[in-house]
DNA sequence: GTCTATATTCTGATAGAC
DNA sequence: GTCTATCAGAATATAGAC
């Protein structure tokens, strides 16, 4: 009879957070707008007049897991690209590394991101300025004084940035098409994913290095 | 008076021709869950019971922009691909350039469509996987010639279908998120698109003839 | 073919019992 | 805190007049 008011156990969660995690979930595969309430209901086993009772709106407990989701999307690039002393090579090699690590995990972030930037656009979108904001900086930075070494040829911002997402977000966010495209099935995409590991950064590196 | 039963003018579309437009346009930004019959009914100047007269359901008009809207993206990739008798170097040069030209006109075409194959899925993927299979089988025939005449390094046909949609499309994509972090309003961003057409097959040259 | 008015279904949110 | 029942509004689709 303690259950309700007893200290969280690791398996015993809050229905508060059952109902945060159904709604992640459902929200990050589908977007906003496919996901009905009811279905967070049930994905949570609860009853749909409990999703109200917690998080007051539909809207309010998306703006919770956009946040959140978010936040997860940007912080596994900060630590890496802000806080170690590494030479921009290296620091490429574990910012792809880690970060093709975190998309395997998980998958459908990068396309919920974009999905719903495009349709709430300004809501967010300053939010995630300010994060990313350090970040470029720090990378640009780092390749302008690459540049001044000699170590690479041109370099634009744009189209280094394009190029490092292009190389190791793309592919997942383009999963569906290329795995029918090129008959690669789950267990080899993953796998793939793998080799780019090390690949991406060799390429990043063979494009900065080649004449524009 | 003779309006209703004339020869179709250039101007003077047909009502049906009217609704299918304004469907593709709203379809097409929006993506099916984000649009409402009567939006398309207002943007096609139209009453929104003569949406259902002419498609019957929202899902039978959709189903139809779907269909061209996917012919439309393979098609530019087709004519380029199969007809000419180029090399693969050649090839890739004319495919990445006509293509960028055709997303600069229909930038919205690529995620709308692996949005709607993310959800709509099994329905119209076969129908895709039929159009794709010349295009690729044709390129990858011809790289292989090419790794066999000692022109390129090692050539996996995953990454390279990868690397060339993630340096080609993949800008048109992330748009929103690569104008916000590189600070690139809208002509600009169409400068740099333009400057890819030819910096892009030098790029996948590099990452061909790099080590792996 | 085109319209207005209405039926029907879906969906987010709330009231009120327990 | 949790549930059942229900409301209010939105969205798709149809009936029927013209």
């Amino acid at each position: 009879m303690r259950k309700k008011k007893g200290l969280k156990k690791s398996k015993d969660i809050s229905t508060e957070e059952k109902i945060k995690q159904a709604a992640r979930k459902l929200f990050t595969q589908k977007g906003y707008a496919l996901v009905r309430t009811r279905e967070i209901a049930a994905e949570a086993g609860i009853n749909l007049a409990l999703l109200n009772y917690y998080f007051r709106s539909k809207e309010k407990l998306f703006d919770l897991i956009m946040i959140e989701n978010l936040r997860h999307f940007l912080q596994g690039l900060s630590v890496k690209v802000l806080d170690e002393k590494l030479m921009i090579e290296e620091k490429i090699e574990r910012v792809v590394a880690d970060y093709i690590d975190f998309l395997i995990a998980n998958p459908d972030l990068p396309f919920f991101i974009l999905n719903e930037l495009r349709t709430n656009a300004s809501k967010i979108a300053t939010k995630m300025e300010a994060e990313i904001k350090p970040i470029r900086s720090n990378l640009i930075g780092q390749l302008q004084e690459a540049m001044k070494a000699g170590r690479i040829a041109t370099f634009n911002p744009f189209h280094f940035m394009a190029n490092l997402a292009g190389l190791t977000i793309f592919p997942f966010i383009g999963k569906p098409v290329l795995q029918r495209v090129t008959h690669v099935n789950d267990e080899e995409f993953r796998s793939f994913m793998e080799e780019r590991k090390k690949l991406v950064p060799l390429w990043i590196s063979a494009i900065l290095k080649a004449k524009q």
